[in-house]
DNA sequence: GAGGCCAGTCAACACCCTGTCGAGTCGATT
DNA sequence: AATCGACTCGACAGGGTGTTGACTGGCCTC
């Protein structure tokens, strides 16, 4: 854990070292384990199974990944990229259309998560016997709720929002309650939102945690004028 | 599934039948658990352990318990019963201060779960491995969730509240926001509240969602008076 | 083109854990 | 004392993980 960087300075979760004609197989056995992962839990998905399904024997399952959790780490690691992606800048446009930049923020997440469902869901399930998902979760969400608080902080700066609880603590329950939310509904064990309703509600409860109202004033606008 | 309830109707966890001196292997086995637990996580302890902190063999265990998930079944059942008597009928009273009870009821929550931090943590890391802790949490969740959707129902119809959300939605985000929230402040990993301040958090997003205000009248109040 | 290096490959092994089976012990009935 | 049911465990089967050591074949070097 102490050397062997990418160049983007990440550390490296795939095959040990080197590079050559191995990559396909690399591929092959992330491949295989999104596809299983469709079919049944991350538990009952054996290293054998990824290996066989990439046309492979266990042992050099080992050649590519130090693990099964490994190779969910890896998939984790794309999501987590597209879904910073996708939210973009849309918190430093906040002031222009507070709703409506609220909303697509959680609409892009949503829609990220979504897409990558099996992922998201065995990645939940991992997390908690699996120190290294936990720490890359842990650190993705942090990346998150800085982003929120400061949001939360700029938008009582310029007087949209009422001050209130440490913006902090709110941004680490807004994301909580997300997380959670989808969580549910995506796994569809338990009381969980309709799929169809889940960004509606859980705008709503951010924009009444935040503003104290479902409708705030965009930039600039005098108090109480729509 | 089918056979052998105990009085109270619930699926017994423990032995397969009979009564009789191994009721105290039983609970040393539970009391193993629960001291282990302390100490490392669930999927560190293996039934070998838990046979021989209790002294006996790990045959012997499989009398008593039918795997080491039903021991912390027998846990959680524990602690949602304690949690339920704890959390009594603060919503049936409601109405004679709205603050007040929303936040008794919050607190005693924090105070049953934190109260068994290593038995939830453990029930929530292996939920998602375990379809039977699923199934128990869900129950469990849905009837909270049910119960602080009447309420804020019941709030609306007194005026107390705003109409907005579907109730059972709102009340599915606010319960789901807590579970999260609480775990990861037991946790200790991630961005967390601080446990100090963990209650009033929580209660200040669920006063917003419900009422839009952080004070909500109390019964009979005319409006705009404290 | 002989030698050597190294990515890539796998059979076989050591290990750990789970769950079961069958043979037993022991105290309380009948 | 014969029987029954609660209770106990040695021993085994099965399945998963991670490692070792030998082997292959392409490619570079001298």
């Amino acid at each position: 854990m102490t050397s062997a960087r990418t160049p983007t300075g990440a550390v490296p979760r795939g095959r040990r070292a080197g590079r050559s004609t191995g990559d396909d197989r690399e591929t092959a056995i992330l491949a295989t384990a999104e596809r299983l992962l469709r079919e049944r839990p991350f538990g009952d998905i054996s290293i054998d199974d990824l290996a066989r399904g990439a046309g492979i024997s266990r042992p050099t399952f080992y050649f590519y990944f130090p693990s099964k959790d490994a190779v969910l780490l890896t998939l984790l690691d794309r999501v987590t990229e597209e879904a910073n992606a996708a939210a973009g800048d849309v918190l430093d446009r906040l002031a222009e259309d507070p709703r409506a930049r609220w909303r697509e923020l959680i609409a892009r997440f949503h829609a990220a998560f979504g897409g990558h469902r099996d992922v998201v869901l065995a990645c939940a399930q991992v997390r908690g016997t699996n120190p290294e998902v936990r720490r890359l979760w842990a650190e993705v969400l942090e990346r998150w709720v800085r982003a929120v608080q400061a949001a939360i902080e700029s938008e009582r700066a310029r007087g949209a929002a009422p001050d209130g609880l440490p913006a902090r603590d709110l941004a680490i329950a807004l994301n909580s309650m997300n997380e959670r939310v989808w969580y549910a509904t995506f796994a569809g064990d338990g009381p969980a939102v309709a799929e169809r309703d889940v960004v509606d509600v859980l705008l709503d409860v951010w924009l009444t945690a935040i503003y104290r109202t479902t409708t705030p004033p965009p930039v600039r606008s005098p108090a109480g004028t729509p």
